[in-house]
This record gives C-alpha cells, structure tokens and sequence, in this order.
DNA sequence: TTTTTTTGTGTGTTCGAGCACATTTTTAAT
DNA sequence: ATTAAAAATGTGCTCGAACACACAAAAAAA
C-alpha cells in the first residue's frame, strides 16, 4: 500500500561478505501531496490534520487513511516559521558568586542559547542567594512577571519552591526542575543524579580504596541551609551498600560539622578514631576536609567526596582526596533546558526524568570534566 | 549606536538582596529590516552578506556597517525551508555481531536520526567485517558509489583508510573519523578519546586499588587486526603515570596474548608471578582474563580493563572486574554524526577534534551508561 | 420555488532567506 | 548627443505549514 512513495531506497543486504548497509530513506510528504492524492486541497488536509471540524465524512475517511499509511511528519522547519514565536524560558540557579558549585551552569546555559537562539529561544537566567529564601522568593516573583514560556529551577528551598510552582501553574507557565527532585504534579520534568545510587557508588569506591579493615565516617556539612534530603539520600546508598556485606563488621559514623567549629571539631574526631580507614564527605565543601588531614599529615585515610570545584580538584591533584563524583551541574542546565526547548518548539515529549550518569573522577581524567 | 534596536530588554542588577538578573533580549533582524534601515532593498543587502558583488561601494559599506553593529543572524529556519535540501550522511561501522563493542553505535546513530530527520538529515549506516580488510574496501567503494555530503568512519585499517579517505576527497565528500584518530589533511574531525591519557586513568585506579607491593602485568590481547597504535598507545600512559613515583621500584610486565593458547598462557604467567597485584587489560576483551582468574579462584589481584560489553560488566558486578574504562563509542558515533549534520545544516564549524571524557565505571554506576 | 442558514471546500497570504530575473542607473563607446 | 554595454538595484517567486477568508454546495426555513 506504499505505492505512493515517490522515491524509496530499500535496504540492501550484501551479506557474501559480511558487510551489508542499513539504509532506508523515505519520501517526505508534505501537505500538498497528501491533498493530491486524496483529492481534496490542502486546506481540508489541513483542518484533518488539526480536527478542525467543518470536513466531510467522506474527505475525513481518505485524508486519515492516507496520514496514517503514509506517517505524515510535518516538516517542522516550516512549520516553525510560520508560527515564528520567540518562545522565553526563565533559569533560576543560585549565584555562584555565593556557592562555586553552580558556576558551570553559566557555561550549560550559554551552550543551549548558542544551540537554539537561531531558533527562537530566548533564555534568561536569574540568580538567587542560596542563603536567603527571601531571595529565592523574590526571583521566584520577578519570574512570574516575566512570565516566559517555561521555567527551569533549582528547588533550594522546599516550602517556598511549592509556592512559587503553585504560582507557575496558574500562569500556565511550564515548570521543570534540576539537581533536586520536587514530588509533585505541577513539575513536568527532572534532570539531576539518582542520589541513592550516588551513595553506593562512593561506598563501592571505598571498598576498592580503603584499608579493609577500620571505620568509615560520613560527614555531612551543612550550611544551614538544607541540603538535608540531598545529604540522606546519599548516606542510605553508602550505608546499604556496605550491609549488603554481611561479613563486613566495621563501623560507619555519621558526623554533622558546621563551619564555624569546624576544624576542631573534625581534629577532635580524628584523633577520637585512631582507627579510621575511611571519610566519605556528601557535599562540594570536601576540600575542608582535605585541608585539614594535610595540615595533620595523615595520607592512610581515603577520602572521597563531591563535585569539580577547584579547591577539590587541587587536593584530588596533589593525592589528598582519592576520588570525587561529578554531579555534572553544567550538564543539568543544558539538557533541562534543552528538553523544554525542544518541547516549545518541536513538540517534543518533555522526559518526566532524565537521570545523569554518576561520574567518577580521579586525578587523571579530571581535565576534560573541568574545560567549560 | 544602537538606536535601531527596536525592543531590547535590559540586564537587571538587583543587588539588594543580591538576586539579579542577567537578561538580555535582542530583537531580531531580517533582512527586510536591515534593508529598510540602509535604505536599499534586500536583494542588496542579500548580495552584501553572500559577497556575492554587484554592489556600489557605497551601499557596500552602509550594509556592511549595519549588519556588524546589529550583529546579524539569519534565521535558520527560513534558510532551512527555503535550501530544502536533504544532506545525506553515511557512516561506517565494524559489524556488532563481529564484534560487539560497536553495537551501543547503533543507538548513538538513532538518536540523531530522530533528532535532525525532521530537518532533512538522512543517515545510512554501513557496516563492515572488523575481520576483513576487502570488506572494510568494498564498503567504502559503495559509500562512495553513494555519494552522500558527508562521511563518518572508524578507520580499522590502517592503509586501506589512507586510500579511501583520498577518494572521499577527491569526490569532495567530507570525511571524519571516531574511536582512531588519522593524521591526514584530508580528515575534517575526530571524535574519540585521549588514548594515552586513558592509560593514566588505567593506571591511577590501579594504585588506588591494588596492594602496595607487587608486581603489575599489562596484558594486550591482540585479535591479529591490529589495535596496535591504541594498545601501545594505553601502555605508555600507563607505565609514565607509574615513572612519575621515583620510590615505585615496582616491576610492570607487558604480556602479549594470543587467542588459541590463551586460557594455558595466562594459567603459566599467573603461576610464575605469585606476587602479582594488578592487570591491566587494553581491550575489551577483559572479561576473558575475568574468566580465568575467576576460575583460579584468585581474587587478591586488582583487574582494570576497557569497554562496558556484557561479560565484562558481569565480571565488574561479581568483583571480579575491579573498574572499567568506557569508551563511549555510542556518544563517539552520536556526536560525530551531529557535528557534521549540524556543519552541513548550520553551516557551524566543524570541530577538528572532540575529546569525550574518559568515563571510570564501577559496578554500581554502570547502569545509566549501559541504558541504550 | 426562493431565500436563508449550515456545512463543507478551496484560495491566497504569511513567515525569512535565497535566488532568478526585470528594471533602473551609471559608465563607456560611437 | 545618442546608443550600447556594464553595473547596480529592486521585484517577485519559492520552500511547507498555518490560518483567515471567500466561495460553493447542501440542507433547512420561508
């Protein structure tokens, strides 16, 4: 019944030498050749196509018939030019003047406005102060003034990212999220890490690093602002990880420092735990840690951490920390804004999660992890 | 200067509680608008931008000097629509069901497919036995049969690529290459990894996981077709991440394999090194190693090899396999096909070289990069 | 039967860039 | 000054989808 192809390669398979081609290249049909072939004109097609109503019986039978045969694909370059909209997406991330750990997003988001800005796509990016939730608000406001097409946000802080979603989905404006996932109806998409997961794989790293036998110590170090539920998920991955081993007898402890008794506090532990084999630190502050185990010259330890700051990457470089995981924050921005992109302009389903690769970086492959 | 600038958003700095925006919103110009504002009509303005002569030194420079201070973008959309050209691309791949190394390709290739068929990007995949150096040459003899804009290939044979790559050129079809790179004129772009850096990576995780004391083996499986440059290529890297440790007086043995004798070989090489404490393997070919240790009963020596195929992983999820190495080929045949589609579409640089990340794989951050 | 309403169908314009062709202006030649 | 040739400029159509609007056919009301 694909007689109407006007031109269709088949697929050759030449397989007297094991080589064969894969290779099937379709006609692509616009809407003047299906109003042909059906008889009608392109305006009936037209209106079957969007169900316009106002179409015969009859001409709604043969033109339908004839989409689906043939798999009718508008050609989206055509129709993108007419509808010739500029679409605004909105990214709110926190200031990396504040916390470094979000500076490569700059880089994510210029990538996507390079890519798209020929298409349509206009991207504003609004930073927040990551200790302040008035902050956060008041972006939040600023944003829904703006009102763009859809907004892509770091939900910092929970209470008041519900509030500011609620408002986005009265607006109509599509709202998605990165690194931290917001259970709830009103998000349409998540690009970030399987944090669980993210925990097992520091503690596989552990066990391949660490002495075998002495304890391990989770420190979470906290800001006061939480990245409370971020921090848990990945201490369960650690600790599941490790009771999976039922031969394994040794102790995890979790310990919570704050910045302000911090190095103290960490130099008491220390020297509380002669027998500690392990550190696992679930934040981007791991270089805090690392600085003070130099000043104390202890190597035996390992320490693993998170995230390609600099200060990290320096003590990954010079042996002090063994490993980082890369939570890949540039890579958030670009593939959550992209999806929305795609969404506005193509149609394209918006994927209700994408879920980064957990990456695991050492002294020598960090370098192309770090070029932005 | 920029008075013609018709709407044109501000940057907002609200520092107040340090949230600003960065937020520049440009109008866009067509053509027609650049011609109103110099005063011609577009058919000169279109002369002006394509050079294309048959324009008074006048207008020339009126024209010239709008579209530098407006910093002109065409639309690409509408060049798209009216170009309306479909480019065709072929890329050329070793059989996965020779070698399966290559299938995740296949996945790589689908996803450009889906995303630029909508814009008049067709992709024919060729496939050639790894085991053939005629069918590698007949392969090529029918793509440049094919005549297709643009052509992507693994470059298995050294010679025989030499020979093809002339005749894309003298055909005038573009031609890169992933996974080797060839050092020729006439190759526009390479997608791969750091070859040599990768072994720094084999080796790094070597000495984050093996004993202290010991002696380590390289072992390079050789299928008669010669990986050899990228072999040799990996056991530099290797062996200078381990010269830089003036105090490693270590002993680091290359063992070559062959695949008849290979189970008897490595029985023999592991009982005359009772004090090994790592492997390296250079292929994908890991998991037969895996096998044999497996079948030992050794489990004290730390095994680090290459590629993410299904023994291997295996292997990596039993213990067996300390860490692998991945290659990336699906994201090597993905962002080699998008960067040629995108230099024929878009007219967008081709990049001389794209150097993926070397990705450190354990068994519990496998997944994600195995989901095809 | 005629008029009005409803329902169905086709035509023509738009989007922005690209390019062929027509038209005007300038310069050179007679 | 007149004509021919050359150079410069402008006009109008194309690509495919979308949609407004004009028009035709059938059905309902007068």
């Amino acid at each position: 019944m694909l007689e109407h192809t006007k031109k269709c390669y088949r697929a050759h398979f030449l397989d007297l030498n094991l080589m064969f081609y894969i290779f099937v290249y379709m006609k692509k049909y616009t809407i003047k050749d299906i109003a042909d072939l059906a008889g009608v004109s392109k305006g009936t097609v037209d209106r079957v196509i969007h169900n316009r109503g106002k179409v015969s019986k009859k001409a709604l039978e043969s033109v339908t018939k004839l989409l689906e045969e043939i798999d009718y694909q508008p050609n989206l370059i055509a129709r993108n030019l007419k509808n010739n909209k500029v679409y605004r997406i909105c990214i709110l991330i926190p200031n990396p003047e504040v916390d470094v750990y979000w500076s490569p997003c700059i880089a994510g988001i210029n990538n996507v406005i390079n890519e798209l800005n020929a298409f349509g796509i206009h991207i504003e990016t609004v930073l927040f102060d990551s200790k302040s939730t008035k902050s956060f608000l008041d972006a939040n406001k600023s944003v829904q003034k703006l009102s763009p097409d859809a907004v892509l946000m770091v939900p910092f802080f929970y209470k008041e990212t519900l509030m500011a979603l609620e408002g986005y989905h009265n607006l109509g404006i599509i709202a998605s999220t990165i690194n931290n996932r917001i259970e709830s109806e009103v998000v349409k998409g998540f690009v970030g890490q399987d944090l669980y997961q993210s925990g097992r794989v520091a503690a596989k790293l552990m066990q391949s690093t660490a002495q075998k036998k002495g304890d391990i110590v989770i420190i979470h170090i906290d800001e006061k602002y939480k990245n409370a539920i971020h921090m848990q998920e990945k201490e369960k991955g650690f600790r599941e990880y490790y009771n999976q081993f039922n031969n394994f007898k040794n102790h995890i402890i979790t310990l919570k420092l704050k910045r302000d008794d911090f190095e103290v506090s960490l130099t008491n532990f220390l020297n509380e735990h002669k027998n500690l084999i392990g550190i696992c630190v679930t934040t981007s502050k791991t270089y805090q840690v690392a600085d003070v185990l130099s000043k104390l010259n202890i190597n035996k330890i390992s320490l693993i951490g998170y995230d390609l700051v600099n200060e990290n990457v320096m003590h990954l470089k010079n042996g002090v920390i063994d490993f980082l995981i890369h939570q890949n924050p540039k890579q958030q921005a670009y593939l959550g804004l992209k999806s929305l992109a795609e969404h506005l302009l193509f149609e394209k389903e918006l994927p209700h999660e994408i879920l980064l690769p957990i990456d695991i970086i050492n002294s020598e492959n960090v370098k192309p992890f770090m070029r932005d």
